[in-house]
RNA sequence: GGGCGUGUGCCCGAGUGGCUAAAGGGGACGGGCUGUAAACCCGUUGGCUAUGCCUACCUAGGUUCGAAUCCUAGUGCGCCCA
C-alpha cells in the first residue's frame, strides 16, 4: 500500500476541492480502508464521460484499497435535486427511476470495481423514517442555514418559489452519509453545500465527520460548455471505439490535461510529466492527445479497440482515405431525360445530407468527392455510371457506399 | 384581478406598409492551412432540378392592390399595481 501522502496527491489530483485536506490525511494514516460515498440521482439514463469524472475518482480510491458506497437515490429523487437549478425539479415516477437506476448502474459498473462497491438504495432508509425520526433530523439544522445556499437564495430574493419539501434534500443527503458511516463523499463543485450538510449532521450525532471532495465540470469536445448530451458535445461511456477516438482528438490542446485527469486511467504520476512535457514543449501535443484519446477506448473496450480506432482515425484523418467500413446506400439511380442523375437529391437518399439545397450549396462548396475527385460548381447532374458503386464523400468525415 | 411592454431565422438582434428569404453578430457547416486542436483566410447557412416558384417573422382572424410591419382576439414572456 501507498504511503498516506502519495495516496493523497493521487487523490488530489484534478479534484476541485478536499474539505478539508488535513482530515483526510489523518484518515489515511490510519491504514484501514476507507469508505466513500457517492450518491447519484437516477435522472440520467445514457451516461457521458461528464458523468464518469466522479466515478473515476472513485476508482483511484479503490484501486488504493479502500470502499465505495454508491448511492443511487432512488428516495431523494422523489425530491429532486435544487442544486444549480433556478426552479421546482418534476418529481419522477417510482417507475421511472427504477430504470433509470438500473441503466445507470450497468453503466457505472465499466469504470467501478464491482468487487469493492457496495450498491445502496437510499429509500430502504427514507422512505422509512418516521416522522419522529424525520423531526430530529430537521432539529440539526436552521432555516438560515439552509437559506444560505446559493440557489435557495438567488430564488428566494428573487421571488421565486421554493417547495418545501426542496429543503430538505440536504438534509437527506445528509442523512445517507449517517447511515452509511462515509469517510469521503464526493461530489461536483455544485454538490459542496450538499456535502458540507453531511459533514454537519454527522458531527453533531457524534460520529466524526466525512471529508467533502469535490470535482470540477467537464467541459465537453467543443471546450467551452460543460459536457452535456443536449449540447451535443459528449462523449458517450457506449460510444462506438471510433466514435470515441475521433472525439476526443476534437478537443482543445488547452484541456488534454483536464481530460487526462478526470477521464483517462492514466497514472498521476505520468500525467504530472505529460503536464511538465507540453510545457516545457518536450511533448508534441499531438502525440499526447493521441495517447489519451487510446487511453479512454481502451478504458471503455479494450487494447485492440483502441489501437484499431486509432488506425481507422488515420486512415480517413491523417491519409484521407475512406474508412473501412462504409455504410452502402441504395439509391434509386433512374437516369433522367438527358441520361444523368441527380446528385443532390442520391445525397439526400443515401442520408448525408438534409435537403438538396444543401447538397447543391456544398457540391458548389466543393465539400462533395466521388471516388476522391471532388466535384465543381454546379455539378449536380451526373452520369449513372459515375455513381454506381462509387464512393461518396461529404465534408471530411460522412462517407456512403453506392450500392451498385 | 388590473395596467404597460414584448414575442423575428439554430441563438442574439436590426427592421414599423412595397426596394425583405429579412441588416449585423454568434454558432454551425463546407473549402484552404493543419495535428479532425487553436488561430487565420474564403464561402454557405428556409424548401424546390431554380435567372423562377413555394413556404416563412408566436397562433387565429381582419384591414389593404400589397403586411414581419396596421387592427382584433388568443397565447408565451417581462415589469408595475392589487
Amino acid at each position: 500500500m501507498l504511503s498516506p501522502e502519495e495516496q493523497l496527491h493521487i487523490i488530489a489530483s484534478g479534484a476541485a476541492q478536499i474539505v478539508p485536506e488535513s482530515a483526510l490525511l489523518e484518515k489515511l494514516k490510519r491504514g484501514v480502508p476507507l469508505n466513500i460515498k457517492l450518491g447519484v440521482d437516477p435522472t440520467a439514463p445514457d451516461i457521458h464521460l461528464g458523468h464518469a469524472v466522479p466515478l473515476r475518482k472513485l476508482r483511484q480510491f479503490q484501486d488504493l484499497g479502500h470502499q465505495v458506497t454508491l448511492i443511487i437515490g432512488d428516495g431523494t429523487a422523489l425530491i429532486g435535486d435544487p442544486s444549480g437549478r433556478n426552479s421546482t425539479r418534476p418529481q419522477l415516477s417510482r417507475e421511472q427511476i427504477q430504470v433509470n437506476a438500473q441503466t445507470y448502474v450497468d453503466q457505472a459498473f465499466k469504470v467501478l470495481d464491482p468487487e469493492k462497491t457496495v450498491l445502496r438504495y437510499n429509500s430502504e432508509w427514507i422512505l422509512d423514517l418516521d416522522m419522529e425520526g424525520l423531526l430530529k433530523l430537521l432539529a440539526h439544522f436552521t432555516v438560515a442555514r439552509i437559506l444560505e445556499r446559493d440557489d435557495f437564495h438567488n430564488r428566494y430574493t428573487s421571488g421565486q418559489s421554493i417547495s418545501l419539501h426542496e429543503f430538505l434534500y440536504p438534509v437527506m443527503q445528509a442523512y445517507d452519509s449517517v447511515v452509511i458511516k462515509a469517510d469521503v463523499e464526493l461530489g461536483g463543485t455544485d454538490q459542496l453545500f450538499n456535502l458540507l450538510a453531511g459533514r454537519e449532521l454527522m458531527e453533531k450525532m457524534g460520529m466524526e465527520p466525512q471529508v467533502c471532495l469535490t470535482l470540477p465540470l467537464l467541459e465537453g469536445t467543443d471546450g467551452v460548455k460543460k459536457m452535456s448530451k443536449s449540447y451535443g458535445n459528449y462523449v458517450g461511456l457506449t460510444d462506438a471505439p471510433d466514435d470515441m477516438f475521433g472525439k476526443i482528438m476534437s478537443i482543445p490542446d488547452e484541456l488534454m490535461v483536464k481530460y487526462y485527469r478526470l477521464a483517462s486511467t492514466t497514472p498521476v504520476d505520468q500525467i504530472d510529466q505529460v503536464e511538465a512535457g507540453l510545457a516545457s514543449g518536450s511533448l508534441h501535443p499531438n502525440k499526447v492527445k493521441r495517447a489519451l484519446a487510446a487511453n479512454i477506448v481502451a478504458s471503455y473496450y479494450d487494447e485492440v479497440a483502441a489501437v484499431a480506432a486509432e488506425e481507422a482515425f488515420d486512415r480517413v484523418f491523417r491519409n484521407h482515405e475512406a474508412p473501412e467500413d462504409v455504410a452502402e446506400a441504395a439509391v434509386d439511380l433512374t437516369p433522367n431525360q438527358e441520361g444523368t442523375v441527380y446528385v443532390a437529391k442520391v445525397l439526400v437518399d443515401a442520408g448525408l445530407v438534409a435537403s438538396a439545397g444543401e447538397a447543391r450549396r456544398l457540391i458548389d462548396g466543393g465539400g462533395v468527392k466521388l471516388d476522391g475527385q471532388p466535384l465543381a460548381a454546379k455539378e449536380y447532374n451526373v452520369a449513372p455510371e459515375r455513381l454506381r458503386g462509387a464512393l461518396v464523400q461529404v465534408g471530411k468525415r460522412k462517407f456512403a457506399r453506392i450500392a451498385g
